[in-house]
DNA sequence: CTCTATGCAAATCTTTTGCACGAAC
DNA sequence: GTTCGTGCAAAAGATTTGCATAGAG
């Protein structure tokens, strides 16, 4: 096999959300190391909401040099690119997972006006519906309405 | 003035929140302490998020005696009594505040069926949505779409 | 008088930071 | 080779707990 073709296995071992995920770093001066591609594999494997000590528990299995604190500093990366959502769930450490694209909507009462949000913004909100009612929220099949910011 | 007299314009100088909430305290085997009392009138005060260390700082202005251990305490007793509400604001200590009473309806698309749900738990979107995009969420005037524990 | 609430200090848990070294490009 | 990422250790920040005492009912 030649180094070509490895990398290119390697590349494909894992999902387009992990290659995405480290091209979005690059293009952003990041690199694409060896932790932060366990990391999204850590988060991809599992939907649901996890600690960063889990996800370091996670990468750790397969890498355990890994850290903690580059557990922290690499979801804090993620985060400000929008690839994961942080959350925090009453008590407890916070929680991340992969931010998704479908996007909610604001209507204005007053002027109609309406606005386009990620749908991560309903995450904390449809875990804690779940939660509670067993009801599974769709943010993009509703309005939220209130009042716009030029209305008030 | 008599005992009385003075015991009845003490009660009046506060919110019926304020006294409701004692009340509730007692009924739970609760006891009516100043500090109490001024963490109340200081969630009262202050309709916005504030940490339990502002909270503190409220409290503290007229007792400066009140430990914040004892602010955690009571904010965890009041939290448990649904009087006041926890909210994560990404990173950063927790933030506090009175709880209401509206509510808002969770609306399944399959079968119809409709829940009504405490409008606090559209705090945090509310908050998230405000900061934002300046949008004020109206959250008993919108049904939250989605399919319901019985139809998933 | 009895039992709850508080102050104080210490412990715990979560997250962040400084620095020297190693790895990606 | 240059710049960014990581491990390690320590610090900082937020919250909780144990215990003796004060205060409410």
């Amino acid at each position: 096999m030649t180094g070509d073709t490895q990398a290119r296995a390697q590349w494909a071992e894992d999902g387009e959300v992990v290659n995405n995920a480290l091209a979005q770093l690059r293009q952003h001066g990041g690199r694409a190391t060896s932790a932060r591609r366990l990391l999204l594999r850590a988060l991809l494997a599992s939907p649901g909401h996890r600690s960063a000590e889990q996800l370091a528990a996670d990468v750790q299995a397969s890498a355990p040099g890994v850290n903690l604190s580059t557990i922290y500093r690499n979801l804090d990366e993620l985060e400000r690119l929008k690839i994961v959502d942080r959350t925090h769930l009453g008590h407890g450490p916070a929680t991340y997972h992969l931010a998704e694209n479908a996007h909610g909507h604001l209507v204005c009462e007053q002027c109609g006006s309406m606005t386009e949000v990620p749908s991560q913004i309903f995450t904390g909100l449809a875990w804690t519906i779940r939660d509670q009612y067993g009801f599974t929220v769709m943010p993009h099949r509703f309005a939220v309405l209130g009042t716009c910011a030029a209305c008030q």
